[in-house]
DNA sequence: GTCTATAAGTCGATAGAC
DNA sequence: GTCTATCGACTTATAGAC
């Protein structure tokens, strides 16, 4: 068939767009961003991205799904784990605009009525029940200090997390990986406790 | 002077809009806040709104120096140490709006066009510096675990108290200041370490 | 101090040609 | 698939009457 050649461009077209789309939003949030400039430095008029993706709400779910798809593939061997989170940390500190997109979005969308409310929802609750679950075995096998609830320790690394790409988006002289990986080496078992002398 | 009664009401009325100001910002955020709708509640035009503060931004730098007013008045005892932070959380959990305002407006002023961008720099550098010295007298004193340096654990914490912010306005059932305080309790030189046996 | 009126611009979305 | 043209609604800000 002639015709799938037609359709693989059209998918091809349209994930060129949401790669600039995820630029665009990412440097200027979801309110302070316009189909119109999206569309303009993706190369096509406002008429022309909406073909693409109906609304603007459902390029935004788009953009935020391909951020995650990203993060994905980034690193697969620690996803979920401790050290996942602050590899993480360290490979935001290439894409400040991805940390600004992540962190204006989950805050916005607080707001029950926000587009992306239910997406935020779910993926901190999946990122705490991985972890925690995580967290749990570790600290089975003696690697965790065992005094704290693995599901409390998640929230507390994630909100760690979050909290200090907030101060680095505003001093980008803070080293987050560093900040997280000092409390995450005190909450290790094998060196959690203050010098006993 | 007579003048005094009509500049003292006029005062009045500025602060009558200030107040109405900050609780229309703190459920929509900068950005999802029109002048109109202030105006609206407040009830006058926008333009009426307008003479009182000349541009949109003024508003929002009022806005702002009003909230952090509010917090100073609240806990005067504790502010600038770790229990202040905690104090601070356990009270939000009754101002989801103004968890919000603060959210949000600290996120997307990262951009450094933003009106509210050195605003939230010199805030949050402040915060840290006073923060820090408290830990060190509390490190010193022997009442904190002092393997860790002042000024990471003061980012730390005010990290923490940031992101935990992010995930109760998603999920109202995560207790805050229950999070904050756990990891606060494993800091403390006096219960820092695992148990021996 | 507050109003009406309006300037000058943005926005998302749709209709219809090609 | 992309365009032009346009709609209706919304925005901040200003000018000038009262």
């Amino acid at each position: 068939m002639a015709n799938e050649g037609v359709v693989a461009k059209g998918i091809a077209r349209r994930e060129e767009i949401l790669e600039i789309a995820l630029d665009v939003f990412a440097r200027s949030g979801y309110r302070g961003t316009s189909l119109r400039e999206v569309a303009e430095i993706a190369g096509l008029t406002q008429a022309g991205l909406l073909h693409h993706f109906g609304t603007r709400e459902n390029l935004l779910v788009e953009v935020l799904r391909r951020k995650e798809q990203l993060g994905r593939e980034e690193h697969p061997d620690v996803a979920g784990t401790p050290y996942g989170l602050s590899a993480a940390l360290r490979n935001n500190t290439s894409t400040p605009g991805l940390v600004e997109l992540h962190s204006v979005l989950a805050t916005q969308a607080a707001d029950e009525s926000h587009p992306a409310h239910e997406y935020f929802t779910e993926r901190y609750a999946n990122m705490r029940a991985r972890l925690s679950a995580d967290l749990r075995r570790r600290a089975s096998a003696g690697e965790f200090d065992s005094r704290i609830d693995p599901d409390r320790l998640a929230t507390i690394l994630v909100a760690l997390a979050d909290g200090l790409q907030v101060q680095w988006m505003l001093d980008g002289s803070i080293d987050m990986s560093a900040h997280f990986d000092e409390l995450l080496g005190l909450l290790r078992a094998d060196t959690a406790g203050p010098p006993v002398a």
